[in-house]
DNA sequence: AACTACATTTCAAACGTTTGAAATAATTGC
DNA sequence: GCAATTATTTCAAACGTTTGAAATGTAGTT
């Protein structure tokens, strides 16, 4: 049975004969209404499944209690994870979570942000797409005061803005770290698109572990690749193209490009394969059905970061944190050694 | 530089010298109103950043313009590929979307329902948790006026409802026709969770295949398994405990389970294990990276799914098919060969 | 009976938009 | 030059809620 008239305050006041200001106060539980009234109120609400209206409450209380993310997509299990992470913590809070994704192309990134300030949004989490250079999208949210917090992925460059981010530094530091502490003398690097922000500090881990721990650095043991599978392949022939500088070990910028580099590997049946032990970014569950595993792999904890960014953004809501009071926020990644 | 006062209809009308009505009625391009006047109020509106307040909007005119999806987790990708094709056709139309995670928990299910009431969703898209048998939550829905389309997990007794669901017969149908066309004989099925209602029609698409092409069936080739681990094991040690009835190729429920299937068989060398051929429900590019990979994925087409959901809850929203006259739709599977 | 004190309820305005009806201004025809 | 049209703008109510101020009701005190 579809009901026509739709249940309202109004509706309830004068199904109970009082005002909708004594209606409302009820439901709200009011201390100056009498306890038999609410409860009178209660129930024919129930009973007549009263839902309130919730964009009358965010007109009138100018807030609407709800999250806009952005992200590029939901395929990659970081993001998916990390939304985890804000869902979670959003609900406790009693915020709601709209999640827009932008496909790593600007227009629609632009598109996702007119749409969530039209929904006057009380804050925004995003990770930029690939080819966000230019902010204005993004700024009008700190121009009418709603708070903005960068996460994964932000504008490096710029240091007015709220972030949180992954370790990424500490993250290949510990890897390479760890591959030195085995053994290794020849780690080579397989890094990601130059144009994503994190990757410098990667590199940089890599960088740091090799000199604190005396390892010589070599630029043969280096090269980048953007995720294409044909750009990956030929940049790990590269690695592996100087007799003098054989890797016996690998690290890689991501999962994806990891698995490549091990397929390319064991495909070309290469002599010392079963010697040369990698690492990459990403600890997907995939991992257990391989035949030849990572021997470890570096866990971002993306449901961690993903709860940085909401706790973050509801102190800077709550005005606990002055928005101006730019914050960058560290998550740090662990390694996760790899059973045999 | 923050603006404190926020730019409203009411605010571009001061500016303007002119009635709040005039400013609406010019950003909406309505006919009445004199094109210099359109020109000066659209310039300053772009020049003030005026964003129309979308809670305003949805009060009076009584629809939010928001499609609401419940689903169990963005960890699957068939899930998070189905929201791909929802929001590319809902975007075109103009509706937003609010995605919700169940976690595939009842509790968690009824909360996410009514959270999306209070928005006044226009329409609801949802797959149900495991544990759904109480529809109550979901009625509401369709008692208030709003339509509900179920995709993929679904009432399967409840004929009075929308459907969108992937041909998961035909789809097993195919993929153990495909295998009895290469010679087959003995084909082992293994089924997931009972309780999800598409179980049954794929085990049946097995057995038809089996029936129409004279292949006998025995009840020693058919297992089934929850996605857990262990029980997954134990139910492919059964399927290959019988010497007399020992499977040459599988099929199985879904790709974790066949993975699962893959892993163990290689891990105990199964006599035969390079002659197994097998196929699984899910078509990820993990696929790639297996050393033994199935020789066939049955492709859902979870876009289509998707788009087949949404196309069919903006004609409901739109009136153009009745609420009550329930619809069913079916989405074909593909078969997808590997490899050369 | 009159007053105070307190408990409870109601009034009325506001949030930002839309839209049919009414008002006003500009143009045309004669 | 004035009525009749037509073009354009404004009025006012409505959507469903919240909330401080005002009104009303009740009980207690003298």
């Amino acid at each position: 049975m579809t009901n026509n008239t739709p249940v309202t305050l109004k509706f309830l006041a004068e199904k109970l004969k009082m005002s909708v200001s004594t209606v409302s106060k009820a439901l709200n539980n009011y201390p100056t209404i009498n306890e038999y009234t609410k409860k009178r109120v209660q129930e024919m609400a129930r009973d007549l499944h009263f839902t309130p209206n919730k964009s009358a409450i965010n007109l009138k209380e100018k807030k609407s209690r709800i999250i806009g993310i952005i992200l590029p997509n939901l395929l990659d299990h970081f993001f998916t994870r990390s939304i985890y992470g804000v869902e979670q913590f959003a609900t406790q809070n009693g915020y709601n979570v709209i999640i827009s994704q932008s496909h790593d192309d600007l227009e629609k990134e632009i598109q996702s942000a007119n749409m969530l300030l039209r929904s006057r949004v009380d804050g925004l989490i995003v990770a930029i797409s690939k080819n966000t250079q230019d902010f204005a999208h993004l700024d009008q949210f700190e121009n009418m005061g709603i708070p903005v917090v960068y996460y994964t992925r932000n504008p490096s460059f710029n240091l007015s803005c709220h972030k949180v981010l992954g370790n990424t530094f500490q993250g290949c530091y510990q890897a390479t770290k760890f591959l030195i502490d085995r053994g290794h003398k020849k780690i080579a690097y397989l890094g990601g698109p130059k144009m994503i922000n994190f990757t410098h500090d990667r590199f940089n881990g890599y960088i740091n572990a090799l000199k604190d721990n005396q390892v010589p650095f070599s630029s043969e043991l280096v090269a980048y690749t953007d995720f294409d599978k044909e750009n990956t392949i030929s940049a790990i022939q590269n690695l592996f193209s100087h007799p003098e500088n054989m890797p016996t070990a690998l690290v890689a910028f991501k999962e994806p490009i990891l698995f490549d580099a091990i397929k390319y590997l064991r495909s070309i049946n290469h002599p010392n394969f079963n010697k040369i032990e990698c690492i990459g970014f990403g600890n997907t569950s995939f991992i257990s059905y391989l035949d030849s595993p990572p021997i470890a792999s570096i866990e971002e904890n993306p449901e961690s970061v993903g709860e940085n960014a909401i706790k973050l953004l509801l102190q800077l809501i709550n005005k606990e944190i002055d928005i101006q009071n730019y914050q960058k926020v560290m998550v740090d990644c662990k390694l996760v050694v790899h059973g045999q």
